[in-house]
DNA sequence: GGCATGCCTTGATCCGCGTCAATTTCTCAG
DNA sequence: CTGAGAAATTGACGCGGATCAAGGCATGCC
């Protein structure tokens, strides 16, 4: 029932995988002879909670499109300690550097809840992109949208306070979705979501008490519904 | 004299914009025919030191191949504040995100020395990207580093203690260059170095400090000289 | 249902790093 | 060469958030 950016919630439980494509920002608009060339090798997997899709370093062979679900993308830096990346949510593409780089997926993905996922095989998909200029496109889209983000994101880790950084977290959250509803999803859990924001867990949850005592969110069953955005824009810079 | 990762070193003084254009990792290996079309929007630059290429959020409307000299990104936030996010070296792109994105330029670019500069017609890059399959690649070749490198900065941001920060950021720097010679070029103030990895000046000044006094690295003229790589990687987790 | 395991929450303590302030060194215009 | 302004260094101090520790609350297995 979560508002899908990408406009594919209507699909929901279709196993179509032609539509499913089609429904995506990256294959949308296509020449029916592309997708159906492409379609050969595209598969449509089920991954089960907790479980994980592929390993960091592992050699890539596919790129992923979430399509119901919710996954985290994980990395194990040098020490034992492991740093969540990424939160994915219906629509977005995961892997998409496979396609060009040849050290492998970069991060581990497991699945938060149940998921559905279309797999795209990598070498087809690089064939198809030479031959595809509007396809090609897409992709370039994509990839200037990703780099938009992780720039948000360093300039999230770079200059917040702790209070700072949920806001702005939340607040992002909030304007991706559809204006009617105030729920963020809360699919991960709080020390994955401390883990994002580069803060202790125990941090983490002080300020989200912080920002109920001042009327600004609720707790809702596990989930954060944001009752005062103007508030928390106050408290993002 | 600095080693160029992108081989345009031989070219340095070149007026020719040709030569230039396809000694670059991103136009480099195209047919004549690309080059030639591309050739009247092309434009050799000279920019002074600490002159400003382009602003933040003016609209784009080019991209940018710095062919020598050195340059930083600034990003004015909400706050007065104001953040390096990125160093940039010979060989490398500016503003590619321009292509995509109808925001403008994402943030400031400064030059730091003297430098000269590619400038190439974002429209018309963008006609030759949808015509000629090679050049997407190479974007998109591009682009994927980009998102790479953002990923590495992110984590650096994210897990690690000053030490470890300066001691990462040297390892990197020092990797990238020739193995001959343990010179990381700072032909950026401190005060940038520390505003890019998110450290207050004093406190990289005093990790400089530290670093010397265990003799991993030494100061020369302004510069820093990695003596000990080794010393330095221990310290980088 | 009952127990167990893991996560969230709350409290107490400590230390790294940001801030402020003072001195030294660098840069460059004249 | 000389002086002025900016940047780099060094020191003292305080705070934010990580860490350690303990109790409350879910979820899942038998």
């Amino acid at each position: 029932m979560n508002a899908n950016i990408e406009g594919i919630a209507h699909l929901e439980g279709t196993t179509d995988v032609r539509a499913l494509l089609d429904a995506t920002a990256l294959f949308g608009g296509l020449d029916d002879a592309v997708l159906t060339r492409l379609l050969p090798h595209v598969s449509l997997r089920w991954l089960g909670a907790k479980k994980t899709l592929y390993d960091q370093g592992q050699p890539g062979s596919s790129v992923f499109v979430l399509i119901e679900g919710s996954m985290k993308l994980v990395r194990r830096t040098g020490g034992a300690r492991e740093h969540v990346v990424r939160l994915i949510r219906p629509g977005e593409v995961l892997a998409e550097t496979v396609l060009f780089s040849s050290n492998g997926y970069p991060a581990t993905a497991v699945a938060l809840e149940n998921s559905r996922l279309l797999e795209v095989d990598a070498r087809q998909f690089a064939v198809s992109l030479r031959e595809n200029p509007l396809l090609a496109w897409n992709v370039m889209e994509r990839l200037g949208k990703r780099i938009e983000e992780l720039q948000a994101q360093t300039e999230l880790l770079a200059t917040h306070t702790a209070e700072q950084k949920v806001a702005a977290y939340l607040v992002h959250r909030y304007r991706a979705l559809s204006p009617s509803d105030a729920v963020v999803t809360r699919s991960c859990r709080r020390s994955d979501l401390a883990s994002l924001l580069a803060l202790a867990p125990e941090t983490l949850c002080r300020v989200i008490t912080e920002f109920k005592r001042r009327g600004w969110i609720r707790s809702e069953s596990g989930r954060i519904v944001i009752t005062d955005p103007k508030g928390l824009s106050g408290a993002a810079p």
